[in-house]
DNA sequence: TATAAGACCTAGTAATACAGTAGGATATTG
DNA sequence: CAATATCCTACTGTATTACTAGGTCTTATA
């Protein structure tokens, strides 16, 4: 099992997709400067996601990603399943043949974590997390930095 | 956050400490044959758990390692710890310094999920899983499948 | 008292994945 | 045509995992 900046990335972007989802298709360049990262990493992962038909994706001027379904279908274990963070802590990947092909002596401590992870992902929307006051706080933060960055951009 | 195999490796040796321990103190050997891992890996496990007082060790022949404690105080989470593997799940430690000095948009999310695990893995002693059955039943299979292993080895 | 069983310690290594960079091709708007 | 943006592939430094190899120190026992 992982769960390292990739996952969470994926996640974030997502959430900032959602969040910014009224305004049309969301740039990779908007995200990467409201979220701070790296815009080709950013790419690798959405390719995954579109894949995964999480996003969609509008070409050329104007485009960017939308997302591939409501926000209230959207669930944090599909995103962190779609850039292959796997949720699962067996070292079986769940089969039972752990042990010289029959379980191993900690099998189902790690089924039953697994499976304990999962719910808990399995349980929270895109929409639910849009609703979050600290999630909105944040956000207001980030866009109001990302316009005073533009305007001072465009001074200079 | 990381769960791997040395997570995984190092509760299964302590219960296989906890499943023995009546039997006096336990070689790095026997849990090696028993649960299929490299005898040096474990000895570098050990240390670890040495260190943070998970076990007791007894040097010389005859000698091992005891439990550091009573079986039913000692907690799965306690020995992933040991041995480096956070369950944080968040990039910043939990201090919400994730973003410029500031939380980033799923900061929370991170910390409840961490939260979530930590307090499933906090509530299972190694007392509760020797006393499952499951575990019960692998044990029994590989004290049984090392025993025939003794003899065959003793008969060339 | 010599021997062997075991803990204890350090260094090194192949494989893997992460996180990021670089450079370009393709599509679409204006 | 030019600019914007997705899309795609290849490469790279770094860190960690899981493991091997060698050795030292301690102690029960024959």
């Amino acid at each position: 099992m992982r769960l390292t900046t990739k996952g969470r990335y994926a996640v974030t972007a997502m959430l900032d997709l959602a969040l910014h989802a009224k305004q049309g298709p969301v740039s990779l360049a908007d995200i990467s400067a409201r979220q701070e990262i790296s815009l080709s990493y950013l790419e690798q992962l959405f390719a995954k996601l579109r894949r995964n038909e999480l996003v969609q994706s509008v070409r050329g001027p104007g485009g960017g990603y939308r997302l591939g379904a409501e926000a209230a279908q959207i669930v944090v274990a599909q995103i962190i399943d779609a850039v292959n963070e796997s949720i699962d802590a067996t070292s079986c990947g769940g089969e039972g043949n752990c042990q010289d092909g029959q379980i191993c002596l900690t099998h189902h401590l790690w089924c039953d974590l697994s499976k304990q992870i999962h719910q808990f992902l399995s349980g929270i929307s895109l929409a639910d997390l849009v609703a979050r006051q600290d999630v909105v706080a944040v956000a207001k933060r980030q866009d109001d930095l990302q316009a005073l960055d533009l305007i001072e951009a465009s001074a200079v």
